[in-house]
DNA sequence: GGTTTGACAGACCAACTAGTTTGTTATTTA
DNA sequence: TAAATAACAAACTAGTTGGTCTGTCAAACC
């Protein structure tokens, strides 16, 4: 099968995929039409149904193969490298801090929004949500587990505590923002979040 | 105008509000229709559109007020009243935690769920949010300035800034539960952010 | 006490929306 | 190469949803 060929269902279902997540991402799945994604796509609901059983397992797939590794690409893998948690923590959101635009500021987090419009609604889309939360949660963990193996963290501190914290933490302040709509929220509560990690160094 | 009236429009309207707040915090406003609402308060179409001209209109009513006086009652009121913040912010949220039942958990706050789902999808409901927010922020705000004034807060914090971290922190604590589903994430976060008021003191 | 007006009831409508069905064509397979 | 099948196209459907319209009755007003 060529890349050219005129038929490609690999790559039509990942562009139904895509333009989902970014409809999902400023409508939320409620807010999704799948009219909405054929119009973008150019494609008909023959192709829409051929690809997906319902717009609920739209979504689902949207959460396992698009979100999902998103987060882990961008917040899980890089955790699992790090030596120097408060450090690398502050570096990571320096950096995650100068790549955000307003758009993104707009829209928020993709996890986040997804977990507050549907846990409550779709138990299959909850799980689906807990299980990404959770691999963030552990590596997260498991960095500041390190951390103190290696003495660069206080030997007082609860790495699953302050993973649960500082993922709350960061959700929350990027949930403020939306409704700002400046960065100027995210620098003031930014400040605060840099003192508290810094202030687990041993 | 008896309270035993067949006609009681004050009393019509009010019942409008009121469950279409409960249906808002359940399935946000996308999901709010305007049939439900109408098949829980045993009213018709009449009766709905004679008070309110839109959906919209409604959703501007329940922010106005149900949710802001709601918010204000339960978290800017009693800010106000802050001597020592450190203490009485603890206070508060020990007292908030004991509050909460597993359905409140489940829903999440109101103003939160309404700020991430509609900020960037209308205007109109961003304005009133952001108004809300701001109430809060700046009543805790002036919480810390007093405490620095009486020394009991230390004079390096920045007031506003922590006012900004601490309730997006609540905020994200609270946001996190909805998909976990269980308070011990709540406590554990729950720990780390009472770490973080107590290191105010002066 | 008659009139006006506010507060509804409920049938109705047009637009929307997820999903179905039937048909067509490209691609694979025997 | 011919048959089978995968990958669509597009018209259609049934149910939903916000909103309208006409009518009715109670309550205020004169």
């Amino acid at each position: 099968m060529s890349a050219t060929a005129l038929r490609n269902p690999d790559l039509t279902r990942q562009r139904i995929l895509d333009v989902a997540f970014e409809e999902i991402l400023l409508k939320g799945y409620q807010g999704l039409r799948v009219d909405q994604v054929l119009k973008i796509t150019a494609l008909t609901k023959g192709a829409f149904y051929h690809h997906f059983s319902s717009k609920q397992a739209l979504g689902h797939a949207v959460i396992d193969e698009v979100l999902k590794p998103w987060i882990v690409d961008k917040w899980v893998k890089p955790l699992k490298q790090f030596n120097d948690p408060v450090k690398d923590l502050i570096e990571m959101l320096t950096v995650a801090r100068q790549e955000i635009n307003m758009t993104e500021l707009h829209t928020g987090c993709p996890l986040n929004n997804l977990t507050q419009e549907m846990s409550p609604l779709d138990e299959s889309f909850r799980v689906r949500i807990t299980a990404i939360w959770q691999l963030w949660h552990d590596a997260l963990s498991a960095a500041f587990e390190r951390g103190q193996a290696s003495g660069l963290i206080r030997q007082d501190v609860i790495p699953n505590n302050v993973a649960r914290f500082l993922i709350a933490a960061m959700e929350g302040i990027i949930g403020q923002c939306k409704c700002y709509m400046n960065d100027t929220a995210f620098d003031e509560a930014g400040a605060c979040l840099k003192d508290y990690i810094e202030s687990l160094s041993a």
